[in-house]
RNA sequence: GGGUACCUAGCUCAAUUGGCAGAGCAACUGACUCUUAAUCAGUAGGUUCCGGGUUCGAUUCCCGGGGUACCCA
């Protein structure tokens, strides 16, 4: 247990007085609220200042105290409001409560509003209400004219106790609140295609669907090993072959990798997958998902970040990874011997995987010179067939994929396919890549479930993936994937 | 995986060349019936992340460990 400091000894003491001293329960059931402060303010009409009464409840933020009649502010949940509190008005014993209380604690007040001299639209207190005392002290933030002072600014601490961040950093709940509207906002535009929201396994004996490691985890009754699923791919295809034409779903992939900006082990995935459809279709559909989600959160399809300005306007520029090579790079990789490649490869300083892999160095030179230039939303399309087993070649040229990956904000945002569904194909691809985790840790195995699922016939289908958490940073201008996850991995702190 | 920086009171931060560990806010006592970063007077509050080492003496220098942030692969 942790030791005790003096802070919370004088608030238990304190506790401890509210009940024998005054008689009064510091934690009652229940309290009914007529009103959030932003009601109050955004009703309050000067020119006819109402007498009714309101109740509110929420946290102490700020006291002044002042003899016989003091000031607080109270936060709820959606801003905050002050309370003056004079002994004339809410008696003795509540005054006697009003200075036995802390900064965060949860209280309730009836009172009528009104201005103050200086002109602050505030509850005039009738009766005050203890809803719950506070023993552990808040980091104290103050604020002046939009100005913060004494922010709290340990990101450690923050993170460790989002709770607290919540209450006392501005901003971090809107964050949050808009993260909330850019998922329901996109569940929207999908549910009014017609698409159904699904639900598949997290737990999974076998995983797929992407190069990474999973987290491995163990059932005690069937006394197996279980994977936590690194993609939604494998049983979202299994549905469009069962014959939901249309399906999606936002949930929760894991890869047990670094942590870094734009990396967390748990992160958030949206999957969708529309048979008959190819990629093209996938990318008329990314277009709309980001753009009206955009104009919905922001209001226009402009965003500042990082002090750039990206326009998410749309149609947005599609350009073939040879191409992006040719443009970004001056690099004409379709002229080049596999030893120039690789001797380029080198140069970068990223290593390939086993034996050289003529795609898969066009792939790394792809990612190593081109990726960090692309600002503006761009689809990058036509990637080398060594890349996905899951994806087709494209019918032109069967050394390139019908893929594409949105980078926006040097940052892949979506990655698509015209999906495999040539069974025979389809089993040789997979195992071939099975084969590959001999040099390759992440390259997943054979899942022979998932191909009997393809050989059972899956129509013509596109698939989509979008990083939930990256298109939040997009559109919050956040800069680190752990400002926009409520709780994001830590290490224990001991 | 590699590099750099940081970790001091509940919070935000100081501490000169290695020389008594400090301030503001919060807390506590008192004054104050329209304050708003309230004000005024006073009081208390420390395992300087952890473990070693050098030294008469370490928050400071060295080694190891932990955590976090930033940059790079």
């Amino acid at each position: 247990m942790e030791e005790e400091n003096s802070l919370i000894k004088i608030r238990k003491d304190k506790l401890n007085e509210i009940r024998s001293e005054l008689n009064i329960n510091p934690f009652p059931y229940n309290y009914t609220v007529t009103h959030h402060s932003s009601e109050i303010i955004k009703n309050f009409d000067d020119s006819a200042p109402s007498e009714a009464e309101v109740s509110a409840a929420g946290r102490i933020m700020t006291v002044r105290e002042m003899g016989k009649a003091s000031f607080c502010t109270i936060q709820d949940r959606d801003g905050r409001i002050q309370i003056y509190v004079a002994i004339n008005n809410v008696g003795e014993q509540n005054y006697k409560l009003f200075k036995k209380l802390d900064i965060g604690d949860i209280i309730g007040v009836k009172g009528t509003v009104k201005k103050t001299k200086t002109g602050e639209i505030s509850i005039f207190a009738t009766s005050l209400t203890l809803l719950s005392k506070s023993i552990r002290p808040l980091p104290v933030v103050k604020e002046k004219d939009g100005e913060v002072f004494d922010a709290f600014a340990d990101k450690e601490l923050r993170y460790r106790n989002r709770h607290v961040d919540l209450i006392v950093t501005p901003g971090v709940k809107e964050t949050f609140i808009k993260r909330i509207a850019i998922i329901k906002h996109i569940k929207k535009i999908l549910d009014g295609k017609g698409f159904y929201e699904v639900e598949t396994p997290v737990l999974q004996p076998l995983y797929g669907g992407a190069s990474a490691s999973p987290f491995t985890s163990r059932h005690n009754a069937l006394d197996m090993t279980l994977y936590l699923r690194i993609s939604l791919e494998p049983y979202l295809k299994r549905l469009i072959v069962g014959g939901f034409d249309r399906v999606y779903e936002i949930g929760k992939c894991f890869r047990n990798e670094g942590i870094d900006r734009t990396h967390n082990p748990e992160f958030t995935m949206l999957e969708l997958y529309q048979s008959y459809a190819d990629f093209t279709d996938m990318m008329a559909i990314t277009e709309e998902i980001i753009e009206q989600t955009a104009i919905a959160i922001t209001g226009g399809t402009t965003i500042a970040y990082e002090g750039k300005e990206i326009n998410l306007k749309t149609p947005w520029r599609r350009l073939k990874v040879v191409d992006a090579l040719k443009e970004y790079a001056g690099l004409d990789v379709m002229a080049m011997s596999d030893a120039d490649l690789a001797a380029e490869v080198k140069k970068t300083g990223a290593e390939i995987k086993g034996d050289f892999i003529w795609g898969l160095a066009i792939d790394e030179l792809f990612k190593q010179l081109v990726e960090e230039k692309l600002v503006q939303p761009v689809f990058i399309t036509h990637h080398p067939v060594e890349t996905t087993p899951l994806c087709k070649p494209d019918y032109s040229d069967e050394r390139f994929l019908q893929r594409f990956e949105l980078f926006i904000n040097a940052t892949e945002i979506a990655n698509a396919y015209s999906e495999s569904n040539d069974p025979v194909f389809q089993r040789t691809t997979l195992y071939e890549q099975s084969l590959r985790r001999s040099v390759d840790e992440e390259a997943p195995p054979m899942d022979e479930n998932f191909v009997q699922a393809i050989e059972t016939g899956m129509p013509p289908t596109g698939g989509l993936g979008i990083g939930i958490d990256r298109v939040v940073m997009l559109l919050t201008g956040e800069t680190s994937i752990r400002d926009v996850l409520l709780f994001p991995t830590m290490r224990p702190q001991d």
